[in-house]
DNA sequence: TCTGGGGTCCTAGGACCC
DNA sequence: TCTGGGGTCCTAGGACCC
């Protein structure tokens, strides 16, 4: 073993939403259980101190599963997946509207009893993050073990990690043993722990590549690192070809980076029904004027303003179109970001009906602090 | 009755500049 | 009467991730 090797953890929350939910609602444990949707019930009070849950069967809606329990996934119903679709699965499976205040709160609390511990942290999204624990004396499965314990302790919650030499490994070794995992991988075993799983296990290969991988026979990991470089490379070019070569190998050179600054901010929503431009003329303004407003609003509240302003359309259909602008000076009022937004919507197409509409304000730079006029005079808009 | 919302990164062409 | 090369910025789309 290379002494110098580095030790990268990553850390997963189990099932994270819903293991949050039940530690609200504990008689749920063991049931199947969904979070998602819009327009879904809180659990109401019965007479008799109980609590009356909304099931999937009677939800109607465009929302998406969030999260499940293993109980619902073992019904086959996975995060993405249409709750129209999941309730045909399993339509007694209780369903809880998303509650991200709860979920960042006990974001906080675990990555805090991690950092307590381990202070080089990535944070990779409310759930997961990465650990550098390379500097570290402490023999590495106890070190790891007290971090769970850790996490544990402060928010009730298990957590699955692995441990291996780079980010890649160790995102791909914490998904091994769910729930409460725990994996310890080094470079000596890719070729028996690695090599055998699908090429889409690897963070960065989603269902596009692996449709175009399996058209050219390779399914696992192992199959991608015994081919040529040259079929790679006349398949997928070259910057993309050289990547695949490398994580196939288990090769990772990326440092776990303990900060970051936001590069754009965005609100989008998509319609219980599909609007028409000029029929719903009046709502989709009232709409999108909502949407200048929040993304302005999360800008003031995290200290941002930007120069580039866009929208996105998505049509029936479900094709997506954007459209955006630079302006000559940085912005962060709601005026100032429908202005420029409204100006996107006239570039834009709008035969077909909508159902969703994104506002974007990206080139974002730290706020100096100098007051900006809250001038709301409309402009001209689109929707003609 | 398919398909959420908030992000990052990459590619590629054209404008524009030296 | 033929055509550089590099660099950066802007815009649009798409893959991917949580």
């Amino acid at each position: 073993m290379n002494a110098n090797a580095r030790r990268i953890a990553h850390l997963d929350m189990d099932a994270f939403y819903a293991s949050v939910e039940l530690l609200r609602y504990p008689e749920l444990r063991g049931r199947a259980v969904v979070i998602g949707g819009r327009s879904v019930h809180q659990p109401v009070m019965r007479d008799d101190g109980t609590r009356e849950f909304s099931v999937l069967r009677d939800y109607v809606g465009r929302g998406v599963i969030t999260t499940s329990t293993y109980e619902a996934r073992a019904l086959g119903v996975f995060s993405a997946m249409g709750m129209m679709k999941a309730a045909q699965l399993a339509p007694d499976a209780v369903l809880l509207p998303v509650d991200f205040d709860s979920y960042r709160h006990y974001s906080r609390l675990f990555k805090k009893a991690v950092a307590s511990i381990a202070p080089l942290v990535e944070d990779r999204g409310i759930d997961e993050i990465y650990i550098d624990l390379s500097e570290h004396e402490e023999e590495t499965r106890a070190l790891a073990t007290r971090i769970k314990t850790a996490v544990n302790e402060a928010t009730g919650l298990s957590c699955s990690i692995g441990v291996a030499p780079n980010k890649l490994l160790a995102k791909i070794c914490s998904d091994l043993e769910k729930p409460d995992g725990l994996t310890i991988l080094t470079m000596a075993d890719v070729p028996t722990r690695i090599w055998p799983l699908p090429a889409r296990k690897i963070n960065g290969i989603g269902p596009k590549a692996a449709e175009k991988l399996t058209a050219l026979g390779i399914l696992t990991i192992g199959d991608l690192a015994r081919t040529d470089a040259g079929v790679l490379q006349d398949h997928f070019g070259r910057s993309y070809s050289a990547w695949l070569g490398n994580v196939a190998q288990g090769i990772d050179e990326r440092p776990v980076s303990t900060s970051s600054e936001p590069k754009s901010i965005s609100r989008e929503t998509t319609f219980e029904h599909d609007l028409h431009a000029r029929h719903d003329r009046d709502k989709l303004l009232g709409i999108f004027t909502a949407l200048c407003t929040r993304v302005s609003e999360d800008l003031h509240r995290k200290g941002y303003v930007g120069r580039t302003i866009g929208i996105k359309l998505r049509y029936a259909d479900f094709s997506t179109v954007t459209r955006d602008v630079t302006l000559p000076a940085s912005v962060n009022d709601p005026a100032a970001i429908r202005r420029a937004a409204g100006e996107c919507l006239r570039r834009v197409p709008l035969e077909q009906r909508i159902r969703l509409l994104g506002v974007r304000v990206g080139a974002l730079s730290k706020n100096d602090g100098t007051p900006e006029r809250e001038d709301f005079s409309q402009g001209e808009l689109g929707f003609e």
